[in-house]
DNA sequence: CATACTATATGATATTTACATATAGATATG
DNA sequence: CATATCTATATGTAAATATCATATAGTATG
């Protein structure tokens, strides 16, 4: 019997690709691993990344050229790639940075139109 | 022989189905039919917004009930399909505009780690 | 009478995200 | 010591969303 999967559509306000400049950023502070950017990624996106996505978000930002990885062998516990930022990758960082600043000026503009029709034109 | 197509990737910034909340937003002031949404449209999206995918957006919000059409036959130029806001659709709206909300302070939280590194902590 | 504008709509494809599963060593717990 | 959980990396598949192209038709304009 083929699997039919009917899941609900996504809620509003996700930022396509988000994930890529927090990347970018938590990297240009440390180095780290795919694992260990989890907890970070969480907290600048609201919610627990997706870990498998992460992973191949990962490899394709090496493929770009963003970052570079080297493996480490591990004595105790698992083995892990730890990636750091290049200079290429500080660029698309700065880009990005400007996009979302032109995000946040749509979104701010959305916020004013909507506050003056429902919410007495207050402005959090 | 075979089309294939490459295009490139988008870039960073999109928010996500953003379209549907504007279109909730510009209906709260006024009914309009989708060609005359596009203006308003464009403004709050930054970027002329695909004329195909409103239509069929626009379907899609009204078959889930938050705007409603009739159909105004014209003396004087093509037809169009008049959409207002339900009740339905304010509700989803204020729902729309709390998660947009959310995204804000999400890249709020991104730009002041951004500018922590590579601005001199200066928030613009 | 050809071109552009208003107006609505669908087809096909590309991109992005979500959910599921696989692998494997380490570490904790009963 | 069995098994459950955590760390760690990775792929398969499908759903949701966005983009690009095309179709149709009336109207206005030079």
């Amino acid at each position: 019997m083929p699997k039919v999967t009917i899941s609900k559509p996504r809620s509003f306000g996700n930022v396509e690709k988000f994930i890529e400049p927090c990347i970018l950023l938590l990297l240009s502070k440390d180095s780290s691993h795919g694992y260990g950017l989890m907890d970070g990624l969480g907290k600048h996106c609201g919610h627990n990344v997706d870990i498998g996505n992460l992973y191949r978000t990962l490899r394709k930002m090496e493929k770009n050229k963003w970052i570079v990885s080297d493996w480490q062998k591990n004595k105790i516990g698992p083995d892990k790639r730890t990636y750091k930022i290049s200079p290429n990758g500080v660029t698309i960082l700065h880009e990005a940075a400007s996009s979302l600043k032109t995000a946040q000026r749509l979104l701010s503009r959305f916020r004013n139109g909507y506050n003056r029709i429902y919410d007495n034109g207050v402005t959090v």
